[in-house]
DNA sequence: CCTCGTTGCCAATACGTTTTGGCACACACC
DNA sequence: GGTGTGTGCCAAAACGTATTGGCAACGAGG
């Protein structure tokens, strides 16, 4: 009882709990608080010693800005939007790619002072109107993106993760370099013998798949091979579009499928129709993840390096919002070819 | 040309970006700007007809108050922290369950003014230092989670889901009522037949397996059936586990996975035994899921009714956060039984 | 008529920071 | 000694809201 009375204020020097505000580092600095803000945020003319002597204040007494108190000065709130776009109202992300980005921009952004947050996924982008963001990360956006035009409109600063097909040059983005990447992944299937490479992607407009469509269709016609694709629409149908690729007379030797989930459901799909993998279909896919290491045999994927693109992004939007960049700007990401059971070893 | 530099001010009235501030309102309404701010937060003295007026005109002109400066004046910023405990360093999160909860708790935030940010999953808690939060919900905590006791010292609201099982009186939670939903589960595989029913949880000290290890127990005792139990840990040896439980002399004839990966590897396991599911061996997991609904055949699962408890702790913080409610406070969630393939129908 | 309580409204202040527009001093150059 | 050019610092004014402590008007009760 009396222990709790006695408690509530130990340590309040150590604390984590901001005692004073800038008033009070001024005064044990021995400053105006117009020359510790200026020396905090090294801005302004400070003499070298004063700035020094200012910061180790702060440091000692574990000073940090009121957030609040800065954006209202500054005519800004510090948060940073995330979200992923997808063609059914509140469909499923529980992608893996979506939470590394996610979590990496988090890191990216609490390191430059911003906080992000998770927009839930919504086709006409309604969340938008009541989050007081600086700036926001799109990951996906679809083709001719509504919501990109709403942003746009309300004056937000935008990033995209892959592109809107219809505006690449209007927002900056980061994206895989999908046009050596899935080269790569091709190469692969041919070293290891397969001649009848079939291309699987989903059909929802966004631009991987249209990266992945066109880079299989120049490499095919390079050398002559057939070109086989089919699309898959979101929900259900990734297993019947594999079926019908794979129950045909003129059966493929290998699949490249965008997606992971379709290349789990196709994999499914080969084990019905008693086809093996590899020996009689390799499959390689477009993006890694759980399921793909959990399949049976693990899938050979691309690792996409969804961090480094979430930081990419955060990073770029960031600058953005501080106007330390002006037009747009661009930036591909690698990604790189993780062998697996599912292809023949080279 | 001409058209850009025209369009840029249209719509300013029905436009998204506010104009005026609560000046403006009170201004536009012909009273103070003390009176508008005590008309649309609803304290103070106003006259009916005053009120209305200051609402219309604050619709009218779509006024929204300033976070910051909002913030600034209540020492408050608005933001809520949500963050998955993991055993694992920047483990992986992206399990359909957690990300279901996160989505419920961005609304139900949005809905109360407050947003949401997801915090990386981090054993000690870094990242909260640098957070200005207002509280945080923390899904899932360790057993004497420390992080909780960071947050506690830090002196963060908080509500879990899920429970710190040293210290359930400690902190309001939300949770999902094991008790009688791991019962249903069991009941079900017993009356399809099921006699020698094995239990399978985690072992990373979090609320849920205890739990269904508890119900588990005591259903077995009182039926007095035989108590098959094993654990795997967080990683890759579930179907390590799983194999030491289904290939032996007295081979269990039903499987009870608290979470649905380790039950995925299970039933990988049982193809490789070459064990049919559900005729030689039934399998039910705690929670449902992708991996669930895409095996083969599909796993019969809990639906643990994620929105629900994300939107239920979400209300349960801010209500803590408001002072509207004083001390600890629990809510229980019922789940519901999807029955699948992987048991035989009732 | 005076007092008292109630109702409806408002002026002024506080929240903690950033930024503007200086002031004072020092040094150098004619 | 004047004039110019930096340098180091500061007082005061924002930013937009919520709240405190009123003031005036009104009707009721003495």
């Amino acid at each position: 009882m009396a222990e709790l009375t006695g408690e509530k204020d130990t340590g309040t020097a150590s604390g984590n709990k901001p005692k004073g505000g800038l008033r009070e580092v001024a005064r044990l600095a021995g400053v105006s608080v117009t020359t510790a803000s200026h020396a905090l945020n090294g801005v302004g003319r400070v003499g070298a010693d004063t700035r020094a002597r200012v910061l180790a204040v702060a440091e000692e007494i574990g000073y940090r800005a009121n957030p609040s108190a800065r954006g209202l000065r500054r005519a800004r709130t510090g948060l940073l939007g995330i979200t992923h776009r997808t063609a059914i109202e509140g469909g499923i992300t529980d992608i893996e790619y979506f939470v590394k980005i996610v979590n990496a921009a988090t890191w990216t952004a609490l390191s430059h002072g911003y906080s992000l947050v998770l927009v839930p996924p919504s086709l006409d982008g309604r969340p938008f109107d009541d989050l007081p963001l600086d700036g926001t990360i799109v990951i996906d956006p679809l083709t001719g993106d509504p919501l990109l035009t709403r942003l746009s409109q309300m004056g937000v600063p935008v990033v995209t993760t892959g592109r809107d097909l219809e505006r690449r040059d209007e927002f900056s983005w980061v994206d895989n370099e999908l046009s050596t990447c899935a080269i790569a992944a091709l190469d692969h299937l041919e070293s290891t013998g397969a001649r009848r490479i079939a291309l699987l992607t989903g059909s929802t407009g966004q631009s991987y798949d249209q990266d992945a469509k066109a880079a299989y269709l120049a490499w095919t016609k390079e050398r002559g091979l057939p070109q086989i694709t089919a699309e898959a629409a979101p929900g259900t149908d990734a297993a019947q579009a594999a079926r019908e690729l794979l129950d045909c007379a003129e059966r493929p030797d290998a699949l490249y499928v965008v997606l992971e989930k379709f290349g789990f459901a196709a994999a499914g799909v080969c084990r019905q129709l008693g086809l093996r993998i590899p020996e009689d279909v390799q499959v390689v896919v477009g993006a890694d993840g759980e399921f793909a290491r959990q399949a049976d045999p693990r899938l050979t994927a691309l690792d996409l390096h969804p961090e480094e693109i979430g930081r990419e992004a955060a990073e770029l939007l960031i600058r953005t919002v501080e106007k330390k960049v002006v037009g747009v700007e661009r930036r591909l990401v690698a990604a790189r070819l993780l062998e697996r059971g599912s292809t023949r070893g080279a």
